[in-house]
DNA sequence: TAGTGTATTTCATCCTCAACTAAAACAATC
DNA sequence: GATTGTTTTAGTTGAGGATGAAATACACTA
């Protein structure tokens, strides 16, 4: 069978999360179109999708009768694979922090070396203009604006972040999900309790964006959101490659429960306050070898 | 001779205001090598602009020789003529809000109702998609974000320049060019002295969007300008047909210029306070039938 | 009738080719 | 020797076609 597509491989995802969600069991029967409606999509990427899972042996197709579910795969067994434009991006910011990157590079020259077609190194190009890390000469090429390592950068954000982050929780419409706050407090409790791995940075920076994220989120509006995500993917950048020890995620992580403890009394001031406390000391933190950013 | 490149018209435009700032006049000499190396492009775009100069009679060429200043045009001759896509996007943020336009558009409709070709389309829907006003759908298509005449998201807007604004004066690098002060006190000035006319509004957006954005700048870190300018991009797609009294603009001129005046003697912090209720008293204003949004 | 199976249409992406533009190297002239 | 004129090379953009995928409409089955 034809290989999955993006999208396809999306909405199968999607679908066992829907299942689980409706703690469907094994002989439950699925039912294309509401699916399809579900996810707001049509019905042929449902379909193909549903195939998959049929030969990875998940559900079986019963002849103009319906999908029955067969059995239920563990969470997280579908090893998302990053878009490749992501790990080039990845790739590139850190071939620039380490200076084998010229100031001023063309398209064709991504195209090459990092073996993308153009559509995605043209969109690869304008993502990291969006992150203001580059620019369009005017003539051809494109332009890196800022220096590698640059001590400046990360001042900048913090102090920016500074600004932000603590507002977030103080503006009215301020509101945190009850379920949300439980998902942060077990997935922090987890890193708290389990020894430090330096593979599981990777994860432990996202979880870290994911709590920014989320709270910048609660407010229920976009432009701190969207403020608070694009910081996020410019530290994403710089920091897959944490050299992190465990004490600074032990501090991490305890800030941030401290936090959730708070807003969940309804002390918003007080988590505020942390906030700014948290992004301070994260700012002030010496930078290691390794360690082009850290935490928070 | 061949149509001028948007990047030749640029360079033109480019050489004209080198011209002025070196106080040029009739009869000097303009060497290609350093004007090409000034404007940080090749001398081929710098000839080609050259030759269109000439052939509007600003400038001779001399076989070998080099090239001879003419005569000076005034300036704010060359209209320049905004890209197509910035046309087009001020255009389908207009039909948006007059509810001309479903909730969701395909690639192709958007090709077809502006007249673009498919990368100017895909690049507007880009640009759109980066202001957080339509995102992708799953499947085909994209989806706008939000209601036309949304009032939310106007509040959204100025809750967010809230508190990123005055905050922006406060920030330890801050520093204005007495020249940037100067020419945006003459040119407020201007609008307090002439008689308001409907057709000034855009340039009266500009001005104000130049000014906030100035101020921005003016922190020295790229993140407090690219949000202050990402909203000025989000606002002048519903702002370009204001309907404004004269009595506004008098406020709005007035205001701006009483920070201007506490920023030069040092006053930040009262500068600060004054940016905050001129953002308060713009947040509540009442909103007029044509009035989409107002000044600032 | 509510659902799946199938076909058709619309849409988007990818690719390649052609045209053109800018950069860089070279030649010619003052 | 510096500056302009010319050529060469590299890079980018735009247009059309092929491919494949999603949306939609229709047919079929329980």
């Amino acid at each position: 069978m034809a290989a999955p597509t993006r999208l396809q491989q999306d909405i199968a995802d999607r679908i066992l999360q829907l299942v689980r969600d409706d703690a469907l069991t094994s002989g439950a029967w699925l039912n294309e179109n509401q699916t399809a409606k579900r996810l707001g999509v049509s019905r042929t990427p449902v379909r193909a999708a549903l195939d998959h899972l049929a030969e990875q042996g998940v559900v079986r197709r019963h002849l103009n009768k319906g999908i029955e579910l067969i059995s239920l795969p563990a969470v997280g067994d579908s090893a998302r694979t990053p878009e490749a434009i992501e790990l080039a991006m990845v790739k590139l910011a850190h071939e620039r922090e380490n200076g084998l990157l010229p100031d001023e590079v063309s398209e064709l020259e991504v195209m090459r070396r990092y073996e993308l077609g153009r559509p995605e190194a043209q969109k690869l190009l304008a993502r990291l203009a969006d992150l203001d890390m580059v620019e369009r000469k005017p003539g051809y090429g494109w332009r890196f604006l800022h220096e590698p390592r640059d001590k400046r950068l990360r001042d900048e954000s913090y102090r920016f972040r500074l600004v932000i982050e603590p507002m977030c929780m103080l503006e009215p419409g301020f509101h945190l999900e009850a379920a949300w706050i439980a998902e942060m407090r077990a997935r922090h409790l987890e890193y708290l309790q389990s020894p430090w791995r330096e593979s599981s940075s990777i994860a432990f920076y996202e979880m870290n964006a994911a709590f920014h994220e989320g709270l910048a989120a609660a407010t229920g509006n976009r432009y701190f959101h969207s403020a608070v995500r694009r910081q996020n993917q410019l530290r994403r950048l710089s920091n897959y490659d944490w050299g992190l020890g465990f004490e600074r995620v032990q501090v991490n992580c305890t800030e941030h429960l401290a936090m959730l403890d708070h807003l969940e009394a309804g002390e918003n001031e007080v988590a505020s306050a942390l906030m700014r406390s948290h992004l301070l000391r994260a700012s002030k933190l010496k930078l290691g070898s390794r360690q082009v950013d850290e935490a928070d």
